[in-house]
DNA sequence: CCTGTTGTTTTGAATAAGTCAAATCTAGAC
DNA sequence: GTCTAGATTTGACTTATTCAAAACAACAGG
């Protein structure tokens, strides 16, 4: 299950050339590698293109992802001290969690759906696009072994 | 006006005691310029720094940074594509705004006031602490020189 | 189907931002 | 005044990402 599937990657091509890029396969590899796993880093995707596409380069990759991303096909996740991450799942507005210990990022639906899903009250003069909302806390497996090593008492 | 007043060195040094930290030059010298210049990247604290206490290396402001901010006396923050800033107005949960074209950076206060100022729906098993919350948009500046351009059509 | 142009990808190098580690030094407790 | 944990310096290194020039390929038009 290395190769694309022909009938999803018609449907990745159909998304590629409506956001007016030309279609090609290390394209292809990205979104549909980004379908797969999202919040993936551009390394973790580079990983993944590489399985089926050998002789892609790193920079390619960037490449890809800098051009999907300035077309509105993939959105760009910057969570502090760590990569960047890359989804494709885009223009819900949805927002995201992020576990401060192990650095797991999960998607969280957006209350009010459409962006920005806040206004600040005092702009200082900007002209307000959207809001970025980040939730940070702990998860789930993260929770249980502090709580281990808390009985511990280590 | 680059030597530090020493009525307000004795407030800082307090407040760097206070978090349980050594009270030495570079650490006084940190301090004083994010209170006069918030929101600056390690780069600029450096430079400011250098200002009073030329001998103060690079390696220094980063470890400072590094201890106040886990100390919780100054506040991290990593926009994206941009080097992390650092500032010490914390504990009142407030957000930022930030202009996509210049990357400007300005404080909102926060609507609620408590963290986390937002509860996402489903928290994915999360035990949530706080909602970091990004205004993106652009500045005033930004906005007047895009409608300049524009009507130039270029 | 063939060809040309424009946009992509490769190759290779460079950068910015930050981290690590060992040796030296010093603030503050005693 | 002395001692020790913690801070700082020095210097190298890593990670994530960007830049630039040359080779290549998608697809519009003939």
């Amino acid at each position: 299950m290395t190769q694309l599937d022909p009938l999803e990657s018609a449907g990745l091509a159909d998304s590629v050339r409506a956001a007016g890029l030309k279609v090609t396969a290390p394209r292809l590899a990205v979104l549909g590698m980004l379908q797969h796993a999202p919040h993936s880093s551009a390394e973790e995707v580079f990983a993944g293109v590489r399985n089926e596409l050998p002789g892609t380069s790193v920079q390619a990759v960037y490449g890809v992802l800098a051009a999907f991303t300035f077309a509105g096909l993939v959105r760009r996740i910057d969570p502090a001290s760590s990569p960047a991450l890359f989804e494709c799942r885009v223009g819900d507005n949805h927002h995201h969690i992020l576990c401060v210990r192990c650095g797991d990022l999960k998607d969280v639906d957006c209350v009010i759906g459409a962006a920005p899903c806040l206004t600040p009250s005092d702009t200082s003069g900007f002209t307000v696009y959207a809001a970025e909302v980040t939730f940070t806390g702990l998860c789930e497996p993260c929770q249980k072994q502090l709580v281990l090593e808390g009985s511990a008492d280590q």
